[in-house]
Formats: C-alpha cells, sequence, structure tokens
DNA sequence: CTTCTGTGCAACCCCACAGTTGCACAACGC
DNA sequence: GCGTTGTGCAACTGTGGGGTTGCACAGAAG
C-alpha cells in the first residue's frame, strides 16, 4: 500500500496546484466514475487535456482509472487526499507548538488569556 | 484585508503547488518569524527567489509579513490550512457518500457491513 | 463488413513562472 | 560622517507543462 499514499503528500500538492486540475478531481469526486470523453464535454478543454489531468492525478494516486470495453471510467481515491490534509495540519501544528512554547517562554505565569 | 481568510482554498492549493515554497512555508512554521535572507541561507536558491515565494505566499494569505526596522520577518498564518484541508475532506466526503449512496442503491438491505 | 464513437500516442505551440542578476535605497553599527 | 547589511525593484532568461491538433487503433452498433 501507500504506493501514492503513505505521507508523500507532496505529489497530491503538485497534482492540485492546478486549477482545472482541481475542478476535474472534483468532477470525478462528485460524477462518480467518469470517463475522460464524458469529462472533457463539462470542461471547455479538449479531451487530450482532460486526459494528461487524469494522468497527473493517477499518478499521484488520487485518481484510478477502470476499464470496461474500450470505455476507461476513472474514479476517485480518497487516501491521500487525506494524506495531504494531515500534511496541512501537520505545518500549522509545528507553527502552533512554536507559539505556544514562545508564549510559555516569554510569559512564565500560566494565565488563561484569550485576548490579544 | 483578509483576502485569504475566507474559503478559498484554491489560493492556498495554488500556493503549494511549487515544491520550494512548500519548503518555504515548512520553514516559516518550523523557524518562527524569519526573514527572507535568513530562509535564502537555507535554501539553495537566491533571496530573491525566496522573496517571490513569501510573496506568493503572503498573496495566499499562508503567511504575514513583520517590519522591525529594516527586516521583515515572515511567520505563518495557520487559518488558510484549515480551509485547504476543509476542502480535501470535502472532495472526499463527497465521493464516500456517493459511494454509500451507490451501495444503497444496489443493496436495499441497510445492513451495516463492514466486509464487501 | 461498414460505420461510428472512444481511446491512445505523438508532435507541436506558447505562456506563465521559478530563478537569476544588477542596482538603488534604507537602516543599523562604528 | 562612512561602511555594512538587508530590503525592494526591475529586467531578463529558460524551462516546464497546460493546451491543442492530427492521426492511428480498438470496440461497439447496424
Amino acid at each position: 500500500m501507500t504506493a501514492a499514499g503513505g505521507g508523500d503528500a507532496e505529489g497530491v500538492f503538485d497534482a492540485l496546484g492546478d486549477p482545472t486540475r482541481r475542478a476535474v478531481l472534483g468532477a470525478v469526486a462528485t460524477a462518480g466514475p467518469v470517463t475522460a470523453t464524458e469529462l472533457a464535454r463539462r470542461f471547455p478543454v479538449s479531451r487530450q487535456a482532460v486526459v494528461k489531468h487524469l494522468g497527473a492525478l493517477a499518478g499521484a494516486g488520487l485518481v484510478a482509472p477502470e476499464r470496461t470495453g474500450r470505455e476507461v471510467r476513472y474514479h476517485l481515491v480518497p487516501a491521500p487526499l487525506d494524506d495531504a490534509a494531515t500534511w496541512l495540519r501537520h505545518v500549522g501544528g509545528a507553527w502552533d507548538d512554536r507559539i505556544e512554547r514562545l508564549r510559555a517562554h516569554l510569559d512564565p505565569g500560566p494565565s488563561v488569556d484569550g485576548s490579544t
């Protein structure tokens, strides 16, 4: 496992860096398993562009192709999304921890204040 | 103000699309309020490159400059990160919801099963 | 078999952007 | 005052990649 979902949230953010790709991801998540041709009909880009985006998303482990006859339906793989969310929390958490540490250092009194 | 303080996780993903920028963000979160010059010393890029990244991150509301004399220290603003995490969960949640709906449609029995 | 629709591959264009360099200006130390 | 260090701005370059078009091939439909 973790072929694309084990800590390398980097790839996810790299894939999610493009607006069109985010839209494609959202469409896949919302419209269920869809083909590149179907998606191309819903976006102002060519089918090939959608195919490339799907490829990039698949590379990040966010979607997976499923062949049915001559059709290829892509479905979402939510695991990496969770991974990316964890990364975000990790960064924010590091900062929060640093702030708390800093405050404790400046103000030895453990007073529970809320105002800035 | 708060150009990124409410719901536009799009900008966050756009800003996090670059590896170096992610690294800069991580450094800001970890090393506390830092200047562009200090960061440039920790990265294999020029100070100007760091400045640009900091500008992009600030544009996404992820960091904020704080002038002290002739120095400008950037500190992290964690809120947008949480915003982005919410977006991720939203996408995954939509898919999960769709799956559940699909399963319910195929299998009218509301049995709480765990195996496929 | 013929036709039509969908996929895959390859070449190509072009623009946004990461990164650089150079210089001018502002603030601190002496 | 002078030197030093950090910041800001502007111009420039190069490449990565988003998007396109064209065509060849594979399944489905008739």
